[in-house]
DNA sequence: AGCACATCATTAGTGCGCCAAACGATTCGT
DNA sequence: ACGAATCGTTTGGCGCACTAATGATGTGCT
């Protein structure tokens, strides 16, 4: 956006103001990722990987609410660069279980790294205690709408 | 996103809340838009035809923040739906003029309905105090950003 | 044992919002 | 008059979320 007059409606809105500040966010993240060569997914994918252990593309897209569909070409591109092994599960062979490589684990660490930076360039105007505040807001927002929308289903009866 | 487990190490970072609530709020919105057969840029271009009036694309491009490429397709759009009208200028050859009909009068005041409808329902979970709370550092936050990267041109000289 | 049904991986395609590159046509500045 | 800037347009790309369809495989029920 190379916006030169910018004087609009809808400029309070929550919405607007939401969705821009999310722009703002994700263009920081994204150019932090980018600079080690990964994206978004990748990180999701490397953390929930570290976090649950090996894990077939299905579990994985469950924890890590990436998209089945995304999920292969996410795994690819891993697997191309060697951060992560993709092998056949022998106890059923619908499954690949993917597993993290230590050049992955490594890889996992730099992404950390540039979102721990990310987040305070993001809050860089905020003092702790508002920083604290938006968090919570924010958190009591993402809670009331995922319970709407997110985990409806009842575990299995 | 159908998570069924969703525990995650992410899942408390401020960039990654701020993804995710603008994400239910793009879905507020887009529901409510896409359900008289619009969608955002179409609201923008709206709005902001009728606040500064009929104008060239460029100008309008400039002001609601489309991308120029953009806006063929959002003002055909419109067009097609008789929302808009485009008009050589006169005094330009390179020109459009882009103005409003009353039928895209009409369609604004339906859209700019639905996304009051949103936002009450994007914050409904948050008292009086608390959405003016969010909304004061939010927009601190893009106010940060957008000097940045925004809106750095001073005004004509 | 057989069959219906669920799950897994994969491919392909949609939508929105943002952006960049290149082009011809036109107009402006000097 | 001529180079530079502006305008509209087309084409294409990225990231993220999501839908639909398909074939291979596995499970549960009767």
């Amino acid at each position: 956006m190379e916006t030169e007059e910018t004087p609009a409606r809808w400029e309070g809105l929550p919405s607007w103001l939401l969705g821009q500040t999310a722009n703002h966010a994700h263009r920081l993240v994204g150019d932090g990722f980018s600079s080690v060569g990964a994206r978004g997914y990748h990180y999701r994918l490397l953390a929930t990987l570290e976090e649950y252990g090996p894990a077939s593309q299905a579990a994985l897209g469950r924890r890590s609410g990436i998209h089945l569909s995304d999920m292969v070409a996410t795994v690819n591109e891993l697997a191309d660069r060697g951060l992560v092994e993709r092998a056949p599960d022998p106890s059923d062979r619908r499954r690949n279980i993917i597993s993290l490589t230590s050049a992955g684990k490594r890889q996992l660490r730099r992404l950390e790294k540039r979102l721990a930076e990310c987040q305070d360039e993001l809050l860089a105007p905020l003092s702790p205690e508002e920083r604290q505040r938006l968090t919570e807001l924010l958190s009591k927002l993402l809670t009331h709408h995922n319970g709407r929308t997110g985990t409806p289903e009842e575990p299995w009866s």
